[in-house]
DNA sequence: TGCTAACGCGCC
DNA sequence: AAAGGGCGCGTTAGCA
């Protein structure tokens, strides 16, 4: 690492379009932006800088091979790929400086500070280098993108080469161990970037299906509680568009003076607001709703509202901005403290590009809003009980270790220790359907809730809130604890987990993850002791996760480079993959998956399995696993 | 009008 | 004293 090269790219809008098409690299296939200019250098200073289009591949072609820096190197990739170099950007090794240094500094006195730009690198590691404050100055003047070319060259240049300096200088002070892992992270960036560009088709003929009937409920609820505004005759004429939900019911001041003054409903002490105010969310909501079943009509209305502004609505504001049916959700590959990615898509601000994939609904009509584009179908790699096969791992718990060892279902595994039966009579009643074993709230299903409850320290009225308001289950306050002790009798490791994990946290400054991803520790005590806690807790299982999907990514990238990466959701990997690749090959890759060489890659040998699920469908609401 | 805080809620 | 963790988005209210 001694004189790293680095590219930078300066993109712009095409003339007549707005600014803002110059950080929005799809609009180069409506031939609305452009890239102005290719800059690559060294840290000594060495810079080249090409701005005729005509050069750009046979520039891409000379970095074959080689090892190129970036700057949040997804952004100029995926300019790359929708001029149709994406050939050319798989020859070359990426690396990102922002993503290698938050592997270096990741840690709480971040979060307080949130500061990974380039210019935040310089003054990082080069504060009292003379050459620091000009850089600095010159990032921050407003130049806008497409005008003074004079500017914007000599920026591509500087940023190349500072983006070097950071990267020798992060370098200095990394272990082989994050090094490496920080380059599985890293070697996702092609796929990532592709995925930006290709976007999301949604389905919008059945948006039109659904959205009036969700309105017209809304309507119906608005008319039976006397809070409807504008009648509903109107409703039928002014279409999903133009009609305007109550703000009696979205408004927490307004639902709180309506519950708790006109209503008089009793006012639950344990469910204020922060702020000390009443609270009105799904939790005090549900509870209500046992004196007086309107409550109910009001949650529902709230469920619908969500759906239609959110899922709905915001889809149909990102067709209208983008002028056809792909949205464009934007992933950051390390904008979390544990290593996950985020989706943004600013719906809700000037330009709506996206939708919440991350956010969207499990039910299936809406899932069904998510289609693979034409001659693609939707295939999904998920990392089978993630969470509780990384705390089997991380607390060393043998019991729990021993589920998976022995390929036992977990979640039978807790519900035959809820219910009093052997996991041996709850199989053969599970096999039989008997319906206290599998119906809708029966044990397998409480084992479930209770397994996916209890990794963190919950508390029993949290417990059993959750088990009320996310899985519709009405329990006593024993009950809940009766579940939260079946855990923890069974899992006796998972507690003293909770102690080493902080305890070594404390002594090492930081907490880990099996691939070396780290979270620097460092407010111990007074109002930051429980958080910090957790973080130690919550951090290596978590972070193995991410480590876990950085590593899928890149050996589905490398070994099967015909799935197109889609999206991801943590645990569970998308793909569009033509429609005629067989069963067969899909399979391939969940063997792979399940076969990853953890010890080549991490430097360790995970000894719980990790095993992968695969589904394939024309759309995720049709997904089917694969046997 | 534009901004932020508070609240609520969707997913893993 | 008690407290699951991690995120991003949409709405209302209130302020300048």
């Amino acid at each position: 690492m001694l004189n790293p090269l680095s590219l930078d790219i300066e993109t712009a809008p095409v003339k007549g379009f707005p600014q803002e098409y110059a950080l929005q690299p799809w609009r180069v296939l409506e031939g609305k932006a452009q890239i102005d200019c290719i800059s690559v250098a060294k840290a000594s200073g060495e810079a080249i800088l090409v701005t005729n289009p005509k050069q750009f591949r046979a520039l891409l072609k000379s970095l074959a091979g080689k090892t190129i820096w970036t700057w949040k190197g997804t952004f100029d990739i995926a300019w790359l790929i929708a001029y149709g170099y994406e050939k050319e950007c798989r020859d070359i090794i990426w690396r990102d400086g922002m993503i290698f240094w938050k592997w270096l500094d990741n840690s709480q006195l971040c979060e307080r500070r949130p500061a990974w730009s380039l210019a935040d690198g310089v003054k990082r590691f080069y504060k009292d280098e003379k050459w620091c404050a000009p850089f600095i100055k010159m990032k921050k003047e407003e130049v806008h993108a497409g005008e003074n070319d004079q500017y914007w060259e000599t920026r591509a240049k500087l940023d190349a080469i500072m983006t070097s300096r950071v990267v020798v200088a992060v370098h200095e002070k990394m272990d082989q161990q994050r090094i490496d892992s920080s380059y599985i992270t890293m070697n996702g960036m092609v796929a990532v970037a592709g995925s930006w560009v290709r976007g999301v088709t949604i389905n919008y003929d059945k948006i039109d299906v659904i959205a009036p009937a969700v309105t017209v409920e809304m309507s119906e609820i608005e008319c039976r509680l006397g809070c409807h505004e504008h009648g509903q005759e109107a409703h039928h004429h002014m279409g999903v568009n133009g009609w305007i939900p109550s703000k009696v019911f979205s408004s927490p001041k307004q639902l709180g003076n309506l519950l708790y003054v006109t209503w008089a409903m009793p006012i639950n002490e344990k469910r204020r607001t922060p702020t000390g105010k009443p609270g009105t969310d799904k939790a005090a909501l549900t509870y209500l709703a046992d004196e007086n079943p309107l409550v109910t009509e009001i949650l529902r209305w709230r469920q619908l509202n969500t759906q239609l502004s959110k899922y709905l609505r915001s889809p149909l504001k990102a067709r209208e901005y983008l002028g056809n049916d792909i949205v464009h959700p934007s992933a950051s590959m390390f904008s979390t403290y544990t290593g996950r990615y985020t989706y943004s898509s600013k719906t809700s601000k000037k330009f709506c590009t996206g939708v919440a994939l991350h956010q969207w609904p499990r039910q299936k009509e809406f899932r069904a809003l998510i289609v693979p584009r034409e001659g693609y179908k939707h295939v999904e790699f998920d990392a089978a009980g993630q969470e509780s096969r990384l705390m089997a791992e991380a607390s060393g718990d043998l019991a729990m270790r021993a589920v998976f060892a022995e390929g036992k279902d977990f979640h039978s595994f807790t519900g035959a220790r809820v219910s009093g039966l052997t996991y041996e009579a709850f199989m053969k009643g599970k096999a039989e359907g008997n319906s206290a074993i599998v119906g809708n709230h029966g044990f397998r299903y409480q084992g479930k809730f209770t397994n996916l409850s209890c990794n963190y320290r919950i508390g029993v009225p949290t417990l059993r809130q959750q088990a009320r308001v996310q899985y519709g289950m009405d329990v006593d306050f024993m009950k809940a604890k009766s579940w939260q002790d079946a855990f923890h009798n069974s899992f006796p490791g998972v507690k003293p987990y909770w102690k080493t994990a902080v305890n070594i946290a404390k002594t090492q400054g930081y907490a880990k993850t099996m691939a070396g991803r780290r979270m620097g520790l460092m407010f111990w005590k007074g109002d930051d002791k429980w958080s910090t806690d957790s973080t130690a807790i919550n951090f290596p299982i978590q972070g193995a996760g991410a480590d876990m999907k950085d590593l899928a990514i890149q050996e589905i990238d490398k070994l099967f480079p015909e799935f197109e990466f889609w999206f991801d959701l943590h645990d569970g990997l998308h793909y569009e993959v033509l429609l005629d690749t067989p069963d067969s090959r899909l399979i391939e890759c969940r063997t792979m998956l399940d076969n990853l060489d953890y010890l080549k890659w991490w430097g360790v040998q995970p000894t719980v399995p990790l095993t992968w699920d695969a589904s394939v469908g024309e759309n995720w609401s049709k997904l089917k696993e694969l046997n």
